[in-house]
DNA sequence: CATGAATGAGACTTCATTCAT
DNA sequence: AATGAATGAAGTCTCATTCAT
């Protein structure tokens, strides 16, 4: 355990990105080790490999970032922060929770699926590796961030009665992204471009449907259903 | 039925299998390597450490199997016969559609779960890691395999008009498969036991409301209903 | 008058440390320098730790120093100056041989253990390390000249005949200075802070008895046994 | 009784040392690693050095040691095993105690000098580096067994009257070892040969000066002196 | 059949040092 | 005079894989 001295700093590794110079290097290091993150994946991914196509030396990178796994966290993080920011630009507020839902699926798609779909394949695969516990603890406050939009409507939703309300807010966030958790890697997997447009139009009138507050009497029927189930099962076991 | 699945093992490691004790000893690897490859995932498992636990020499491994990456999807597509096996056996298949719907929820999450979830995670992580693109390769017709009952059941639900047919059948097999998936990996990275049964049933229901046809489950419930006020009436006056 | 030292520094670093503020920089990096060395020792000591506790860049301290050796012979240099200095500033001539020896040993334990012992850690262990030759040859002539005095002392006892004169002068001073180092080392490995002045007294007083002069019978006697013995071996060899 | 220092090597890196041909190889890389280790010093040796002088690659190394660092302690456990039987095996258990130092001081110049004297500069300089702190912790054991014989023969002595009580048995140990170390120091610095021998011979008889009980030495010579004196009578006589 | 032994190919990382500005 | 930035050159260590016995 080398320099195991007194109070080595925290943060940098051992140059302060302070100046305008600096900080371009760090976004070229960044966007260089995306396209190779994004190729390769966490394990394969080399520093060597990003450095040679960085045109810089291996030191360099090393000079910018503590090691390998505190680039892939940026750049995991400055992906998301792309992502969340241009998800959140185009939102529309103004419109009803369905056309919100309709926008969110669509933008989840294009953006995940955007610029050859390496980068949904590492967050999706290396961010949940135990192996690098690190990367997926550093990946799920990102991506609880980038969901934020997507609970918020669906809460308001629920309160405002058009979104059903039997069923966990945790649920309702599975029963959205899981499905299009299951589209992304299927596209991930054929390689092949997809018709994100017309998926994402697909899928989000399915994912409405499955989320609408039915209407009053299939939900006073379901109520039922509900209680005359749990009543069975009480005096079976009583 | 173990080792019948599909044409995996195209060409021989090194030589025949032909004897009871090789057999057995091809058995043995890949318990120990499940073992492994669960807990450490694919790329901190090392061959070196199987051996160990095998008691064995690597030189060992490497006479049975051609690789490390051999032995993963052998040890892959060995857990799939089994859970495969293990989901058939007790499906009901005399039951309505929604029990059986009901049935995969519990039994997915409850085989994936089952020892430590280190598989689940094996599967769900590595199975898909561009790394290791054969992996993904060898478990996308495990895979197939494994939820071939589920799609025909939903097909036969599309055809019986109880499941809608609004939607096309991949569609639907995301529908469901998605969310479970998300369960999935919050149980696994939340690293403690979870109530399945519970979770399951909420999720069975949740599910078949998502993928039902809609008249069908208002009628359904419609005439659930008016036998219900039947036998009442029928108990009162009795 | 610290870096009047010998004839260290033959060629000047880059540049000529001509102007007032350059003496100040130099004083700077060498005050750095003692302190990162003393505390890590010379492998484990960087440049950029040094250069960071500065407040100033690797570069600046290359503007200076020749390199990590030059600076690390500066930093030894610097420290002989001055406990050389303190060494001979309060030395009693006046006194008798017994007492000056006294207070040498006093005052080496003093200074060796001053300020947490790393200079002395230092000064033992890397000054004769092989991997930094041009270390021990540089550190050779400081450790002379501060001994010097000892030297003398030992020298003028001899012919005033207070002092053994059977033993070479050289073999005097091993023998005054190698217990010291033991006990130097015994205080620096047990990391605690050690009765400096007891064991000076202690070390002092047994030392005496091992250099001083016997009485002249015993002289006599051993000078005896000491041809007996010599013409023993004549006898057999011959 | 080579190799029977303690219970070094916890566990072994990788393959278990039980066969008669890897106990032969660990046996090579620690002879090869010795040298290179006395030649450089620890810092500056390099395993790819240690390799390439053994004619095998640098994973052999690694397969029978952890690391650089365990196979340092093993060469110098290795060689103070050596030195300290070839120290017991002579020792001259009969001869009184001032033969006895004799031996020792012999002896410990002789072995701590030769073959080159590299190991001599390995252990008496990294041996307590700060940098390597395990390796002077594995050291100080070592050398305590390696002069437990001396420890032994000034403890006796004192009982038994022949050496000073005024003095504890830890200095008096210092007063012997730290002497022997200055002599060892300028042989190891001036890189020639020295007089062995001469240099122990003149040591010894110092040494024990310094230590003996000073009414003893006197009443000895006083014997010495009579008896002479008789057998010269006798001589002339006769 | 089993394996002990060896290793090639790299991975990540560190640092003293240089040089243009 | 000062330094921000870059890097060459090593260094330690890991592991899947091969092969003679």
């Amino acid at each position: 355990m080398p320099g195991a001295g007194a109070s080595r700093r925290a943060a940098p590794p051992r140059r302060a990105p302070a100046s305008a110079k600096s900080a371009q290097r760090v976004r070229d290091i960044v966007r260089t080790g995306r396209a190779v993150f994004a190729e390769l994946g966490y394990e394969r991914a080399t520093v060597t490999e990003i450095a040679q196509r960085l045109g810089a030396s291996e030191a360099t990178v090393f000079t910018y970032f503590r090691g390998k796994r505190e680039l892939c966290v940026r750049v995991i993080g400055d992906w998301y922060d792309e992502i969340t920011a241009a998800l959140l630009q185009g939102w529309p507020h103004a419109r009803p929770p369905r056309a919100q839902l309709e926008y969110f699926v669509h933008a989840h798609l294009r953006l995940f699926l955007g610029h050859g779909s390496g980068m949904c394949a590492l967050v999706l695969s290396e961010g949940r590796d135990k192996g690098v516990a690190e990367l997926g603890a550093a990946v799920l406050p990102l991506h609880r961030r980038y969901t934020a939009a997507l609970m918020d409507l669906l809460s308001r939703g629920q309160t405002a009665g058009t979104i059903r309300s039997d069923v966990p807010l945790r649920l309702l966030r599975s029963l959205v992204m899981g499905p299009m958790e299951q589209m992304l890697w299927e596209a991930v997997a054929s390689q092949k471009p997809i018709d994100v447009d017309g998926a994402a139009t697909a899928l989000g009138a399915v994912l409405w449907t499955a989320i609408a507050a039915p209407g009053s009497e299939l939900a006073a029927l379901r109520r039922l259903r509900g209680r005359l189930a749990q009543a069975l099962d009480d005096a079976a076991s009583g």
